[in-house]
This record gives structure tokens, C-alpha cells and sequence, in this order.
DNA sequence: CGCGAGATTGATGGTAATCAACGAACGTGG
DNA sequence: CCACGTTCGTTGATTACCATCAATCTCGCG
């Protein structure tokens, strides 16, 4: 492992305050390992045997039932994925695959529940963690339940502007066909809601995607702190 | 407090396998009061500031934005509700009131957070707790974006009945607007869903539902436990 | 009895999924 | 270098699903 990933792991909330023997032992057990796009790394109904942290890349959290499939989560670096399911030893709700090439450490479950007793701080930091995660849920369950698909977008649009920093300008770093499925609809209505964004301030030309008109957007998705708010 | 209500307060697997001392701690520091039917506990927005069981009754956990509400879950006893909030110590994403006469136990948020630094056995149940309402929560969100509101009716009702062990019989506790909302969906649309189901196994009779056959919603529904475990 | 809240039913429009066809971009192999 | 094929995205047509508006019905209760 490079140490400037070891500093980016060491960094992350979960073990930025672990003892150092914890996040030595965690680490240590771990296997850090690249793959290539499109690579399945989880399954869900399989049991949670391993952490995972993202290090480098892009990993798409999704779920199937009866014969559709959904994408629920992006996972960027430096995040942690599947804790819960790890936690209580049980199996996986979710898959995992690689949108770009990734690198990623997975540490052995079993370690991380050890590590629970052994370390109060690192518990701490898996509570809080967890309920982190848990409301990040609890606002995707209302944008979708809220909104509609063309609101959806405009407020991911907003929200991964003001991520970015690069005053409106969006590159999608995956396909849009993701991104529709994270948005809860078809490719062929995201299409649409592209469209149709494109009448409150928002230009599109192929990955590109800007902001041109902030404040229109604004009016058309009403951004709301308890959905949207970045964490 | 009544003595069996503290005794299933204890039972709680929150408090369990608490000391002694943090279980008297917590509880002793809290209020517990009698609420009558539609009364609003808390409010999104607004700072977390109690823990909140239920002892007795129901309550409705539920959601608004740009005009629009939702309910989000519904909490029976004895069960908790904001505990993610309240380790934050951040706002409330959801609101709560009453669906019937209920009972209240709140806790002050701060003597729960001081409970995780002294009690290692408290927060590891803090920490299963919390990742069983993520993993609740996550399977909302799939039941949400996989299903369609007549599936997902078909599929509370499965829950309901195995629930209950009433052999396919239900009585429901809440009017059906609230049902409505919290499957996501009109009360019209409801209706018509109920009328759906009629065609696949299941009588209706004012709040009196029954699964006549229960083979015929299994197909209909096509429950999924990565969805529906009660769990 | 008559009122009123909740539930149902009907009519309509909007939103989204599906099916189908086309177009653009890209990589490969001739 | 170009022809071809594949994948992705877009567009159009159709259908399914759902929301809304309006009217009626049911039932509990004063």
C-alpha cells in the first residue's frame, strides 16, 4: 500500500481517532486489491465476510428483486461500504461493482467486530459512522418518495455542483444509464428530464452537463437541507 | 412507570445487556407521558434532543417537503425512534405524532451520549441497533424503487399477517390514508390497489383484511427477504 | 336523524415504463 | 484509413401506473 493511501485510510472518520494498534490491526488483516471497471465485488443474499473501503476509483452500490434492478449509492474515495451488514455478521442487502478502475482494501469482518470491544474511540466513530449512513438512507428514501424524476435530477445536478467547486460545470464521471437507475428511473427518462431541465437553466452536451442559470434551477428542484444536504 | 413497562423498557435489546447503573441512568433521566391520538412528538428541523421509546400505543414517523408529505415508518412498542439523531446530535429528518392513546418515554439525548462512553456493553447494542434501522431503512428504499404500489401493498399485508400469526387475518390500527402514505402512494390509489388484491387472494371489509389465499398473493407479490424480513 | 370525516369510485391528465427505431461515438479489424 | 459493429444515448409511439379533481358512499356519532 502506498503511504499516501495508508494517510487517506488513516484520515477517514472511521479511524482517524482509532488507536494506533486498532487501525494497525485492521489494516494489517486487510487486502488491498485493484480491479478493473465493471467487476462485481459483493453480491447481496452472500454473507458480509469483508469491509470495504474504496480507495481509489468508483463503486456502484445496487440491488435486485424480481427481475429489476436499481442502483442505490456511488461510492467515492475515501468511503466505507457494507459496515452494517458486517456489524451484524449478516448477509449483504446490496451488490458492489466497479464503475472505474478501483482500488480497494477489505478488511476480514471478523477483525472489525474485534475491534468494537478493543477500542472504545473506534466504536465511537462506528457509531457515529453508522447513524451517518443511516440518515444518508433516510433522505434517499424521501427524495424518492417526494419528488419527481425531473426534481431528482435537478437537485443531484445542484448538490454535485456544490460538491465540485467548479461553479456549475459537471462532468459525469460514469455512464448516464447509472445514473438514471441512482435517480430511481429509465434511461430513456432521464433523457427526457434532461430535456426538460434544459428549460430551468441547465446545457448538456454529451457528459457535459452545466449549470447555466443557477438561480432558475434552483426554483425548479427547491433543494431542501433535510434531503439534500451533502452527508 | 408501571413495573411491567420498565420491564419491557429493560428488555429492549438496547438495553438488555446494559449495567445496571446506565439502564437506571438513562431511565431515571427521562420523562415518560401519555399522549392522546394525533399529537406531533417532534419535528423535522428541530434539534434531537430526547430519545424517544414507545412504550404503549403507536406513532407515526413521516416526512414533508415543498408541499409534499410521506410517512416513513411506523413505530410500535416497545420501540425507539431518532436514535441516529440524537448521537449526532443533529436536527431531525423526520417528524413524529401519534396514531392512537400512547405512552412516551423520552430520554435526554445528552445522557444517552454520555451512556456510550461509560457502558462499552450499552453502545455495542447502540451499534446493532443503529445498523438494524440502516438496514431497515435500505430495504425501504429497495421496496420503493423495485415495486409497484399494488406489490407493495401485497407485500405489507404478507408482513402483517406473518407478524401477527393471526392466521392471514388482519384488523387494521391506523386509517388508511396513513397506510396510504406509507406505501407511497394516494389514498385513492390505495383503494384501487385493495381492489387489485381482491383479484389475487386477498377480502377486504372496511379496516378487515384478510389473505383467503395465501399461494395467490405469494405469486402476485413475490415477497423478497432481502426486502421484507421482518427484520 | 343528519352531519362530517374517511373511504370509494369515476373521469381525466400527467408522469413514467416499455417497445421500437434511429443516431452518435468509439474501437476493432480489414 | 476506412468500413463495420457494438454500445450508448436519444427520440417517438404506446401503454401502464399514478395523481388529481370531483362526486358519491359509508359509517360512527352527536
Amino acid at each position: 500500500m502506498r503511504p499516501e493511501d495508508a494517510a487517506a485510510i488513516r484520515n477517514l472518520p472511521l479511524f482517524r481517532n482509532a488507536r494506533e494498534e486498532t487501525f494497525g490491526a485492521l489494516v494489517g488483516a486487510g487486502f488491498l486489491q485493484r480491479f478493473p471497471p465493471g467487476v462485481v465485488l459483493i453480491k447481496e443474499r452472500e454473507p458480509a465476510d469483508f469491509l470495504h473501503v474504496v480507495v481509489e476509483g468508483l463503486v456502484e452500490m445496487f440491488a435486485s428483486s424480481a427481475g429489476r434492478e436499481t442502483s442505490l449509492d456511488i461510492v467515492r474515495p475515501v468511503g466505507v461500504f457494507i459496515l452494517a451488514a458486517v456489524l451484524n455478521d449478516d448477509v449483504n442487502l446490496q451488490s458492489a461493482r466497479t464503475l472505474q478502475r478501483s482500488q480497494v482494501l477489505m478488511i476480514p469482518g471478523e477483525r472489525v467486530r474485534e475491534a468494537l470491544g478493543a477500542d472504545a474511540v473506534f466504536t465511537r466513530a462506528v457509531v457515529t459512522e453508522l447513524a451517518r449512513g443511516y440518515r444518508r438512507t433516510i433522505k434517499g428514501l424521501k427524495n424518492q418518495k417526494l419528488r419527481t424524476g425531473a426534481e431528482r435530477l435537478g437537485n443531484w445536478l445542484l448538490q454535485e455542483a456544490a460538491a465540485r467547486g467548479t461553479n456549475g460545470r459537471i462532468e459525469l464521471a460514469f455512464e448516464k444509464r447509472v445514473l438514471s437507475s441512482l435517480l430511481g428511473m429509465t434511461p430513456e427518462n432521464l433523457s427526457r428530464a434532461l430535456a426538460t431541465i434544459k428549460m430551468h437553466g441547465v446545457s448538456v452536451r454529451g457528459a457535459e452537463i452545466a449549470i447555466e442559470n443557477h438561480r432558475a434551477l434552483l426554483a425548479f428542484a427547491q433543494p431542501d437541507p433535510l434531503i439534500d444536504a451533502p452527508e
